[in-house]
RNA sequence: GCGAGCGUAGCCAAGAGGCCUAAGGCGCCUGUCUGUGGCACAGGAGAUCACGGGUUCGAAUCCCGUCGCUCGCCCCA
C-alpha cells in the first residue's frame, strides 16, 4: 500500500456516519433548547493563542501541539482544544456588546501529537459549549446539566459525574504552596514522576495513578478547604443547584485537569466501566482567560466532549442507532432503448424531491434487483422496451413483492404532489 | 516520550522452514432463473503473506530495521 491515513487519524466511512449524525442531531437540539448559538472557528490559529491560554508548562503546549511556520513566516498551530479560539472570537467580534452571557456551541476537529490508543487519536472531534460573561454558579450548573443531559439523550446512562473546585487566582497559590509543603514532607515516599510534578505541575500530584501515591493523595490538603469566601460560596451554591436539578454528582478532590486556565469549578463525566481513556466529557470555569487574552475581565465556563469516545461508548452500551435512510427508488432499466428514459426518470424523481439511484443498465435485471435489495431500497421502478412502448413504468414494492404498471405521467404527477 | 503484544484478499481467518503456483468463511461479480431481489446450488474475480533488509539450498513461517494497529503508563475528549 502506497499511502495510509496518518498515524492517529481515521477515515469516517459512510457506514459509520450514522453515529456522528446521531450525536450531532441530539447535541444541536439540546444546545439550541438552552439558547446556544453555533460557532465555527478556523482549524489553525496563531500559536501564541494556545501558549498563552492553555499554559506554557502543560503537556499540550509542551509536547503535543502541531505548530509550524507557514510560507509567510507566521507561527500557526492546529487547534489542540476548543475553548481558546472561541474566546479569541468573543474578543475579536466585540461580543461583550451582545446581551450577556453569550452562549455558544461548536463541533470541530482537534489535533494533538500523542501516542494513539483506544479512544485517543492525533485528530479527534469535539462537541463543546462555552458561556462567556456570567460568573454566577447557576451557569456552572446549567453547563453541567447540559452535559449530563446530553449523555442521557445519547443513551449513555451508566455514567458518573465528578466535580471539584480548584479555587481562583488569588486562593490557588496559597493552596499550591500547602500542597507542595505536604508533598515535600512525603518526598521519600512518592514516585519519580511525582517528584518532577512537585516542581513542574503540583496540582497533578493529586491524580497520580501509582498505588502508594494514591494513598498520599487521599490525605493531601484539599483545594476545597482552601477556597476564599467568594469561591467557597460559589462552590456551595453550585452543589445546591445541582442537587436541586437532581443531578447526581461525586466530589473528586483529585480532579484538577491539565489546562492552566481553569478556575473554581472543574468537572468530568466518565462511564462506570471506565477503561484507560475514559473521560467522555470534561470542562470547567475559566474566569481569567479572556483577560489573559487581552480582554476586560470576563468570566467563562464550558466543556468539551470527544465524539470518537462518545461513539465508542454508544456502541459498547448497545444503543440502537438507526441507519441512514436509503433512497426511495431504484430505477432499473433493460435494453438500449431504456437508457435515456431511465436517466431522465431518475433525474425527475430527484427534482421532485425524492431519492433515486439510477441502476447500471449493463447488468441483467436480476442483478439490478439484487442491488436494490442489498441497498435496502423500498421501491424499484422497472423500465424496458415494453414499458417504453406503452408509456408506462412498473413499480415494484420490495417489501410486499407486489408490483403494478402505471402510466409514466401519472407516476410523475403523484411524485410532484408529494414533493410539494 | 516509556513498556508489551500484533500485522496473511474489502472483512474474519488457517498456516509454526520445503506438501503454499497460500485453506476456509463473509462480502463482491456471474450463472442455474432468455425481464424480477431476499433462499439454495455452481462458478469467478480478488493476496507482490505491512514495507525493507538479512539467515538458509529453500522464508508467510527464523533474525534485524521501518511503518501501522492494539493494550498499559504519561496525558486528555
Amino acid at each position: 500500500m502506497l499511502y495510509q491515513a496518518p498515524r492517529g487519524t481515521a477515515d469516517l466511512l459512510p457506514e459509520e456516519q450514522k453515529y456522528r449524525r446521531y450525536i450531532e442531531s441530539r447535541a444541536v437540539a439540546l444546545a439550541r433548547s438552552y439558547g446556544y448559538g453555533r460557532i465555527d472557528s478556523p482549524v489553525f490559529e496563531d500559536a501564541g493563542l494556545f501558549v498563552r491560554s492553555v499554559g506554557e508548562g502543560t503537556d499540550i503546549v509542551e509536547k503535543e501541539m502541531y505548530t509550524f511556520e507557514d510560507r509567510g513566516g507566521d507561527h500557526v498551530t492546529l487547534r489542540p482544544e476548543g475553548t481558546a479560539p472561541v474566546c479569541r472570537a468573543y474578543l475579536e467580534h466585540g461580543m461583550h456588546n451582545l446581551p450577556q452571557p453569550v452562549r455558544m456551541y461548536y463541533f470541530c476537529p482537534v489535533f494533538r501529537y500523542e501516542r494513539p490508543q483506544a479512544g485517543r487519536f492525533r485528530q479527534h472531534h469535539q462537541f463543546g459549549v462555552e458561556v462567556l460573561g456570567d460568573a454566577n454558579p447557576a451557569v456552572d450548573a446549567e453547563v453541567i446539566e447540559l452535559a449530563w443531559r446530553l449523555m442521557h439523550s445519547l443513551g449513555l446512562t451508566d455514567i458518573r459525574l465528578f466535580i471539584n473546585s480548584i479555587g481562583d487566582r488569588e486562593s490557588r497559590p496559597q493552596y499550591i504552596a500547602r500542597l507542595k509543603d505536604y508533598y515535600t514532607q512525603q518526598f521519600d515516599s512518592i514516585c519519580g514522576d511525582c517528584r518532577n510534578r512537585l516542581e513542574r505541575n503540583p496540582l497533578r500530584l493529586l491524580d497520580c495513578k501509582v498505588e502508594s501515591c494514591r494513598a498520599i493523595g487521599e490525605e493531601a490538603p484539599r483545594s476545597v478547604d482552601h477556597l476564599d469566601s467568594d469561591s467557597l460560596d460559589h462552590w456551595d451554591k453550585l452543589r445546591e443547584y445541582l442537587s436541586a436539578m437532581d443531578i447526581p454528582y461525586e466530589i473528586d478532590h483529585r480532579l484538577v485537569r491539565g489546562l492552566d486556565y481553569y478556575t473554581r469549578t472543574v468537572f468530568e463525566i466518565q462511564p462506570v466501566d471506565a477503561g484507560a481513556q475514559s473521560t467522555i466529557c470534561g470542562g470547567g470555569r475559566y474566569d481569567g482567560l479572556i483577560e489573559q487574552l487581552g480582554g476586560r475581565p470576563t468570566p467563562g465556563i464550558g466543556f468539551g466532549s470527544g465524539l470518537e469516545r462518545l461513539t465508542l461508548n454508544i456502541k459498547r452500551s448497545g444503543v440502537e442507532v438507526a441507519d441512514e435512510p436509503s433512497p426511495t427508488y431504484l430505477v432499473a432499466n433493460v435494453g438500449e432503448a431504456a437508457r435515456v428514459p431511465a436517466l431522465e426518470l431518475a433525474s425527475r424523481i430527484r427534482r421532485a424531491g425524492a431519492g433515486a439511484i439510477l441502476s447500471s443498465g449493463s447488468r441483467a435485471l436480476r442483478g439490478q434487483m439484487r442491488q436494490a435489495n442489498a441497498l435496502g431500497i423500498p421501491y424499484v421502478i422497472i423500465l424496458g422496451d415494453d414499458e417504453i412502448s406503452r408509456g408506462e413504468v412498473v413499480i415494484r414494492d420490495m417489501n410486499t413483492s407486489s408490483q403494478e404498471a402505471r402510466p409514466l405521467t401519472e407516476f410523475l404527477q403523484s411524485l410532484e404532489l408529494q414533493g410539494a
